[in-house]
DNA sequence: AACTATTTATAAGA
DNA sequence: TTCTTATAAATAGTT
């Protein structure tokens, strides 16, 4: 039974606190479902143990899109600090290494021109045009693959939320299609959805 | 007072809809930290109101890493369905393009080369080649700036969700790397979190 | 898992 | 809204 108020720290019996954990969380979940039945909300809950397991609860069946509207709902305050990313450093060196090549190959073909038809350049020239064709083909093709391989590892695992995202924001435009909501709702201030749609729906 | 159990159905009087939404979404919410205190879990609470408007508790102080932690634990169980994408589509039919312009710059300049260092390239054909190396370079330069523009808004867009992502990643490397989790935790089988991570930062 | 003495949450009233 | 209070619900410690 309980004895005394409960106090708000960690219990230390690892045995108790576990009996605690599985009561409590239950009970946690089951507060969450009456929340949203009785007052019409949509709510989401996730707890980890300790020990990392997962449990969740979201009260419209969908964890993603319930995520997604969160995203949604406070993407006018996104974290701050720069995300250092590798990808687009490559590409620009990539990208870098083609414009010298275009350049030098505009080169020889003007020069090529001037002369009025006639080539000077010689075949050790052209061997040089075409090797440098070849390897510009070759870093075309690998930044070409790379940039597809890792699209199709990203949408693979941004699939669902995309997806999410987008029933949400579809779900937004339809209601302001049909002015069912309330002004502030029609016209909300925290982010540029059709912007955020875009996105979201192209990449 | 309360008169009998109450009933798991919305309640009807919007008034006292109300008054029991601000009370159990207190209540949620108290229930939800002493949870986390008690028995030394992590917990996100999500709450939308019937209106729209958002509630939110997360224990560890961030609900962007416990929604990054949350995506790596389900990660194995990615949301079904196909995700549509433009970006890809457009990026192909230019690769495609790419690809015949290469060849035909190839083939000219093999031509060229079988005879020898001499050139019957007219002045004509010179001029196509140039304008067809200047589309292409076009087109590059087009998709190129198509892909960092969509990356840049993105990455904008994600930068927060990817940096906590890491964060919990790092977090896991570090522990397995030290040991201090249980071999279940340090060889998770829900997913293939290395590459996650890789792709996650880098993309 | 089940029990039960208590604490805690909360519906309705003020 | 906030406080009060009767009652339902949750749960800590035990079995």
């Amino acid at each position: 039974m309980v004895r005394g108020k409960v106090q708000l720290k960690r219990v230390e019996n690892p045995i108790y606190r576990q009996i605690s954990f599985c009561k409590r969380r239950a009970g946690l979940l089951k507060k969450a479902r009456e929340l949203a039945v009785l007052c019409d909300a949509e709510i989401g809950v996730i707890v980890f143990s300790a020990h990392g397991k997962l449990y969740e609860l979201a009260t419209n069946g969908n964890m993603q899109s319930l995520i997604a509207r969160y995203n949604c709902t406070t993407s006018g305050t996104p974290g701050k600090g720069s995300c250092k990313t590798i990808q687009p450093q490559v590409a620009e060196e990539h990208a870098d290494m083609l414009k010298q090549q275009t350049s030098l190959l505009l080169k020889a073909l003007r020069y090529k021109h001037g002369r009025d038809g006639t080539s000077d350049l010689t075949f050790d020239e052209l061997e040089h045009l075409e090797k440098s064709l070849e390897v510009w083909i070759y870093h075309i093709r690998s930044t070409k693959m790379q940039i597809f391989l890792q699209q199709i590892e990203r949408l693979r695992n941004q699939e669902g939320i995309l997806q999410a995202t987008n029933q949400v924001l579809k779900a937004k435009i339809w209601n302001q299609n049909w002015g069912l909501l309330e002004p502030n709702m029609m016209m909300p201030s925290t982010g540029p959805y059709p912007l955020n749609f875009a996105y979201n729906y192209c990449f």
